[in-house]
DNA sequence: CTGTATCCTGTGTGATACTG
DNA sequence: CAGTATCACACAGGATACAG
């Protein structure tokens, strides 16, 4: 394990937040739950990502054993990406923090629209 | 819904992490989880944190309208903190990241102990 | 007790160019 | 195709001091 976020592993909380807590890696999981995937089938999908980002962010997420990497040794390169068993038992909670989002979204658009300040809370 | 990192609501999971991404934010919404608190009971459970990084953290979650501020209005002033509904709705993702980071940690430093490489993933 | 106001810094992220 | 190497920078977060 590294040292990334030095607060790791004082706080489980915080340890999960520093390991999925990059600009792109919760997107990475999700898009690897659905199958893996190659560099630039991931650099498609993540429009806006650089290489160098998407490299980073990948090696990261390898480094913390939560992605696979497959590389074989062909010309030219392929290397793909997959989920591990410990980023398998993350997708619940990336799941959640989509449809959490979703409904906040939806409630938010909701409180805008109202003429007075109702406090949905 | 403010702006602070601009690409919220474009995907939602980015949304969600963007909202609970602060650097105390998921600790405080679990302190909160089990009862409301006053501004300095947080700061003393979260050993480290400063005032001026407390007072943004929950101005932060107050305008994301995930905690609720109530201000007694007497001498010495006293704050009461609490969850909002939508905070309330986020608790089980916190409380599946601290489980997730515990099987984590008990995982990796099992892998530490061994031998040889053998690839838990 | 519950904050502001300044000032400062590390790290994460991005732009761009080059490579086996 | 799948990277590496530099350079740059915003911004979250921290140290410290002051205030209603």
């Amino acid at each position: 394990m590294k040292k990334r976020s030095n607060d790791r592993s004082q706080c489980p909380i915080r340890l999960t937040e520093s390991l999925i807590g990059g600009r792109w890696k919760t997107i990475i999981l999700w898009l690897l739950s659905k199958r893996s995937m190659r560099f630039n089938e991931l650099r498609r999908e993540l429009s806006g990502i650089t290489q160098k980002v998407l490299t980073e962010q990948l090696r990261e997420l390898e480094e913390d054993r939560l992605i696979h990497r497959k590389v074989y040794e062909i010309v030219p390169a392929k290397v793909e990406y997959s989920l591990s068993g410990q980023g398998e038992r993350l997708i619940p909670i990336v799941v959640m923090m989509c449809s959490w989002g979703e409904e906040y979204l939806s409630q938010e658009l909701a409180r805008e629209k109202l003429p007075q300040e109702n406090s949905q809370g």
